[in-house]
DNA sequence: GGCGGAAAGTTGTCCGACAACCTGTTAGTG
DNA sequence: CACTAACAGGTTGTCGGACAACTTTCCGCC
């Protein structure tokens, strides 16, 4: 896992970090290619190859003849499409990310969550529940299906604090994306309950199926959060290089 | 408007059709980079910059002395991140989206729109409101605002049936990106009647505020959805490259 | 002061070469 | 026969240089 990332992708993490550290603000011009190559000691085509990775991000616009800016591009605080795992989304809102309860046990699958695992309705699972809190105020409720066979609850207790994600990871099931479904609801008795609210307050569900590089989907987990606590946001690419269909 | 992208881009543009069309599946390897090259009698390096952009966005990887192969990312119907404007939202669920009731007249900023629109409070806006169907049931209640001096109500009474965007794009206008904020609600009186809904239910609530490529706010709007009408979906990188923070 | 054109600077594309890496084959060994 | 190790071929990664297309600046000229 410690397989260094090709060169272009290093030079384009240190570009990142200098826009995103200040010492490049949007509308300001980068130094020229061959200037940025030299400084770093690399060929143009790779210091090349490196910006059009910060070019396809959004972060950076290319412009011929003239120079490369940096776009106007807003920090979001909390991306959803970027953010992953309840941890790191209370983490980017400022609060302090903990865990009030959390239970861990072999569960049969429901029949949501057995389909985009692809296992029979009723297959022994390992299901984490948890009630995360943000600066001790409880705000999330969430529960996470994955096989047992991928990992045991033995397995995922011993882990600790360490997210799920790492712990996937260290089995050689890596998380490379999700896709995640967002519902609007009214909370009932449980979710009440476990989040200490009124019935009828308004949550978001989130249901998010995780796969690894290659497709197989390793991790089902459906999110009830708050809704005063979180504001969700989302980046939207404009309809500009698109074509209709 | 009609200025050629970039060579790579168009590339970039016949492979992602090619991938789309299906004619690449998932798991499928491309073509060596010479091969793509010499079949469209471009430089492998030109070539290699369009898998470039390929690769960023997700669709393809690359393994160094094995190949390029397609991912298995799936095709998601409701993007959030990509889907711009309701009607393509409501399009792309496979329904005919309409429009119900249209007003659009001057109207004095309110405080929010006023400040991202950066113009004082109660500056004369140009609103548009809109109830929009889908397959004609009322889905969608949204209202946007921009800079009279940008758009006119009567210039875009006229544009008729065109999207907004569309309007602004030929103001010079022309929108690369916004910023979405979600919120759950319950539905209020006046949503309620907009809808032909009971008050109290579900709704979605989308925030935007859209800017051109140099970080000009020129378009905010306020999107009631109903919420058992639509799947919000977003696809979520993994947290593989990014470090921790 | 205003205008036109030359000049310099920057990104876009092309070409050829070699390095690093993966994969399947083959020869060798037990 | 099973297993291992070396080999050859193919593919992506990086390098260096060259020229084209385009933008911006500046200088001389009117």
């Amino acid at each position: 896992m410690s397989t260094t990332p090709s060169l272009r992708h290093r030079l384009a993490q240190e570009l990142r970090d200098r826009i995103r550290s200040g010492e490049l603000a949007p509308g300001d011009k980068l130094p020229s290619e061959p200037e940025l190559a030299h400084g770093r000691g690399v060929a143009r085509s790779s210091m090349r190859a490196a910006i059009t990775v910060l070019e396809e991000e959004g972060l950076i616009r290319r412009r011929q003849g003239s120079g490369t800016y940096v776009t106007y591009r807003p920090a979001v605080e909390n991306d959803l499409s970027r953010n992953f795992g309840v941890g790191a989304m209370i983490a980017a809102t400022g609060l302090g990310p903990g865990t009030a309860e959390e239970t861990c046990e072999l569960e049969p699958a429901p029949p949501a969550v057995a389909a985009a695992l692809d296992v029979p309705v009723g297959t022994p699972l390992t299901a984490l529940r948890r009630v995360r809190t943000a600066d001790g105020r409880r705000v999330v409720v969430a529960t996470d299906w994955c096989r047992a066979e991928h990992l045991s609850p033995d397995e995922l207790r011993d882990m600790g604090q360490g997210s799920v994600y790492t712990a996937l990871a260290e089995k050689g099931l890596a998380v490379d994306h999700g896709v995640a479904s967002l519902t609007p609801e009214n909370a009932d008795a449980e979710i009440a309950l476990s989040l200490d609210v009124a019935r009828g307050a308004l949550i978001l569900t989130i249901d998010q199926v995780d796969s690894t590089a290659e497709g197989v989907p390793v991790l089902v987990s459906r999110e009830h959060h708050l809704a005063d606590a979180f504001s969700f946001t989302v980046v939207r690419q404009g309809p500009g290089s698109e074509g209709a269909s």
